[in-house]
DNA sequence: TTGTACGCGTTATCAC
DNA sequence: GTGATAACGCGTACAA
């Protein structure tokens, strides 16, 4: 049916072991040879099975990308940033959206023990570290984004969350504001206990009460956000500015604010935090902080172009800092 | 290095078809051998070689997913309509984003041709229908989704647009709206056309004369759209209602309208297209309509399946009405 | 029920 | 500069 290397050699009159060559830009290779082999090539429109290359090379050139959640808002800049460093290396990008099944450990075991992909970058999981840490000892290409590993053993490129929750909490400090909540996603996730920390962090050094009240958890979804800040507004004395760790969150807050027909920034201030597409689209823009998805997509694959590479397995660990984006939704009480 | 099927057989001494037997669980196959098969598997640590298995096979069970931006607000559903299906039928997804850079063909091409794909979904594509035609013609499996193909040769699954734009510019008009402008993609785009040709049908319906100046096009973005709207709202009679689009374009055209101290929908109602995520986190909350964005991403696995499988390449056509979900844009002037 | 041997389409080694 | 030929790891007639 296909047409394969050994078409191309009968049309040409050449050996498989020449046209091999001219599909790999061997130069030892006449060129009137070549030449023919080219047109033939042409001719019976030929293009190599990649599933034998595979075979041979042992290697796909091929990265799975596993996010618990394609419609995660952080998701596309991430893709591109992966899938564009990818391509630079001469990598595809196969994408799995777990459903936050938690099957994703077995899946990415067989994935890579099949050699469908030469090594996976994992995203915003909640995966088995120790699955995780037993692929990395066989010599598997294991790069996580997002999520430290709590023993070092794989490689990581995340966030400085305690630094950039600090940071967004001084801000409003800096505004004037003092009652200040903020929404998170709470101590069980990694990112929710950083950034609390940052946050209390930076309350303290300015001498401000922590008040538990003013910390109110839910999931990173719109919704949940909405509630949130739903059961500030209902506090005898609310916050005038919220520190919510997500945007996606603080759209929901939004929603809250207004049904209660009060005003952003007037009424209550409002930092949000990963500056996803929608902040800006929000009324008024919302001030965030943007932790730089598409860059972050990219390290992620040079880590693990390096693990492919490398002898031994390596375990870098990248940390990356934000930066705050002033928009409108911040009030100077000053 | 790697564990093999050898290996296996070797450990639990037998042959290494009877190892591929209770691999593709095939019955005929003694129960005691099958245990101790299984138990080679387990102690060793095998699987698979896909690559070898892709080879023999000739297939892959992964499917190519093009998509020229994967940041389109569109993209999130209709990629896990896509996956979850693929699942459903035991294939795996490859995405491809092109960045618009129109060597979508050639890559689509290549993948097939190398048997890297099984099949191809395209979307949103700009793509040169003749290549696409080609590769059909040789019995590639390709499935277009959003854009209808002109020579019907290829499977698509595709929105009733015009009657989408249809029934969203009757609904204003029902609404008491009589001045309703058009934010568009233009008569370049599929879509832009259909919608408008949709948009100036309902007007005509209801005996309204089409107004040149209140349509007005740009592209599928929050930029452009804000955009758009400042030019209607320069004009010396603006309308009272504008459908618009797209619903990210809708989201642009908000921020002009604040930015002139106007209201939604007390001043000016807005009605979009699309039904993305942001549609209702805007404030207010946007009148649009729905896609089914999901559903459409199922149907086109569907039909690349149904291709795959097939003896003779089919060209199925399936079109999808769309539904209006009303929220709070949208004012009565009745 | 089990095993032998060949083929899938490449690349790589070694001759010529 | 070019050509046999042996892998790569698996599925599958065909035989036993």
């Amino acid at each position: 049916m296909a047409v394969t290397i050994k078409d191309i050699a009968q049309e040409a009159s050449v050996s498989i072991t020449t046209v091999s060559r001219v599909l790999n830009d061997r130069p030892d290779v006449n060129a009137k040879t070549r030449r023919a082999v080219l047109d033939a090539i042409e001719k019976l429109g030929y293009s190599p099975s990649s599933a034998a290359r595979n075979l041979v090379l042992q290697k796909s050139n091929v990265i799975g990308f596993i996010v618990p959640d394609i419609t995660n808002a952080s998701f596309p800049e991430l893709a591109r940033g992966i899938v564009s460093r990818a391509k630079h290396y001469g990598y595809r990008v196969m994408f799995f959206d777990t459903q936050h099944d938690s099957a994703v450990e077995k899946e990415a075991i067989r994935l890579l023990r099949s050699k469908q992909v030469d090594g996976i970058i994992l995203s915003f999981n909640e995966a088995n570290q120790e699955e995780l840490e037993k692929l990395k000892n066989e010599r598997f290409p294991v790069v996580q984004i997002y999520r430290k590993s709590s023993t070092n053993v794989i490689s990581t490129v995340a966030l400085d969350n305690h630094r950039s929750a600090f940071m967004g909490t001084s801000y409003l400090i800096e505004k004037g504001h003092t009652r200040i909540a903020h929404i998170t996603t709470g101590y069980q996730t990694q990112s929710g206990k950083e950034r609390i920390a940052g946050y209390r962090s930076a309350l303290e050094s300015s001498g401000i009460a922590f008040d538990e009240a003013l910390l109110v958890s839910g999931t990173n979804q719109a919704g949940s956000g909405y509630a949130c800040m739903k059961a500030l507004l209902d506090l005898g004395l609310p916050p005038t500015a919220v520190f919510v760790s997500h945007d996606i969150m603080a759209a929901g807050a939004y929603d809250a604010i207004y049904e209660r027909g009060l005003r952003i920034p007037e009424d209550i201030s409002i930092l949000g935090h990963d500056n996803i597409e929608i902040s800006r689209l929000l009324h008024p823009k919302l001030t965030t902080i943007d932790t730089h998805k598409f860059s972050l997509g990219e390290t992620g694959v040079d880590l693990l172009i390096e693990e492919i590479a490398a002898e031994f397995p390596s375990d870098r660990e990248v940390v990356r800092s934000t930066d705050l984006v002033e928009r409108d939704s911040v009030r100077s009480l000053l």
